[in-house]
DNA sequence: GTGATTCTTTGATGCCGATCAACGTGCTAC
DNA sequence: GTAGCACGTTGATCGGCATCAAAGAATCAC
């Protein structure tokens, strides 16, 4: 481990693997600064429950998802808890250029992410024109996913936000498995997450989730195996249920 | 008009003039460039219900709105309009560097945008590295924002929402008022969009807008001297109400 | 002015979902 | 094994809000 190894192979801290947009960055890095920031990079793996950068915190790290599921909440004052979006394999986390994060960063699931200093990490950066122009264009890619759980929670209904969400984690799995299968038939998804979390995630309590999550199985739309393994039974039905809110472009 | 005026001076297109994001932007473009971009903007005058960028429609331009407010909304195939975000003055819309919008972009008040061609700005903007980098930093702006209006709508209560509306769009008057006054007891606020649209905006109806609005006056919190006049009253009282999901800060 | 149109408000009803409470189920400890 | 615990489900009640309907209030045309 911390080994620099050339652009193009991937890179692996302490049986983290870099991939997605790290991967791609550290690709166009030259190799001098890739060198300089290679040591920098520090390997967390969380279970959930775990928080990684607290609430209000002047959290100077960031951070990338190799594995597993985050959330980005906000704790108001009144101890009702808001989440404000889904962090998922690839993304990136906490403000780089622009001050600390404000957010709570709470795991959700098992997995692990690479964090690095955040002024550090800019430094860096902003010496290749190349890496830094394509890390500011990734926050586009945030932004695109703020904005699509906004179109999510705007959905009235519980159902649908459901639905909606299980056509997202259901894509991130297709991403993973891109190229390998081409038109699966039917999905089985494994949850990650708990109930109560998803229950949060979706602004509801968990007892209207598990009559949201029934609902679609009567519906026809998924089967419950187990509660963390759903099969999509029937996936143009949950798309209909979901309001036909999402992109289902594949990125 | 069209004219070339030296860095700092303020940019005006037949009778709108560039300020906020623009103006700053503008601000740190070489001369060269600067003279080059400025026959690419157009200014659009728009009125309540005008519709700046049709939904799904490839459009490549973007704007910033010097004047008045635009919503980001998009609609889906049962009809139902789902608003994603509220834009203002000093914002940007269009989705530079990353392909069209997708995006319906609609009038909500009277006012004024200054528009260019996409790919003509981007590509100008690319040649200086400064001008680019100040760009898509501003991105991270676009992102509070939608992150914020997560939060808004992750409040369950009508009158909640309200509340963080009335504080956001009082917040903008604040921001242009700066440096004029330091600490205002009482707050006019002068709404300029329609109830229809404000419901809309917090993914509401009209009739339960109006029961909000009129729940907050008998809090005490705001008078209502006409629709679209209101007195913020008491804006301690208004921020509990909100539930304290909004950062306080001035930008 | 007067009528027409648009916007806002008020009232009545029914549904969705939050909440409280209790039960079921699977896992861990020992 | 059994006790304990964490998590998920089910049932019952109640409040908020969407919805339908209709009545003010403001604006505009002319």
């Amino acid at each position: 481990m911390n080994e620099h190894p050339k652009s193009g192979q991937p890179v692996e801290i302490e049986g983290v693997v870099a991939q997605g947009k790290l991967q791609r960055l550290l690709d166009v890095l030259p190799e001098d600064l890739r060198s300089e920031m290679m040591p920098l990079w520090q390997s967390i793996r969380f279970s959930p429950g775990d928080v990684l950068i607290e609430d209000g915190e002047v959290a100077d790290r960031i951070g990338f998802v190799t594995d597993g599921f985050l959330a980005m909440s906000k704790t108001l004052q009144d101890r009702h808890r808001h989440i404000i979006g889904l962090i998922t394999p690839s993304d990136m986390f906490g403000r780089a250029f622009n001050g600390p994060s404000g957010y709570r960063i709470e795991a959700l699931s098992d997995g692990a992410v690479l964090t690095c200093d955040r002024q550090k990490f800019e430094a860096i950066i902003a010496r290749s024109h190349e890496a830094e122009r394509l890390f500011l264009l990734s926050i586009l890619d945030e932004l695109d996913a703020a904005r699509e759980w906004v179109m999510v929670l705007g959905s009235s209904k519980v159902v649908e936000r459901l639905a909606s969400l299980l056509i997202i984690l259901s894509r991130h799995k297709y991403r993973t498995l891109e190229g390998t299968a081409h038109a699966p038939i039917q999905l089985n998804l494994h949850i990650h997450i708990k109930r109560v979390d998803i229950a949060h995630l979706l602004g509801t309590s968990p007892e209207s989730l598990s009559r949201a999550f029934h609902q679609l199985e009567r519906a026809g739309a998924i089967r419950i195996v187990t509660p963390y393994d759903v099969e999509l039974a029937n996936l143009e039905r949950l798309i209909e249920i979901s309001g036909n809110s999402l992109e289902m472009r594949d990125e």
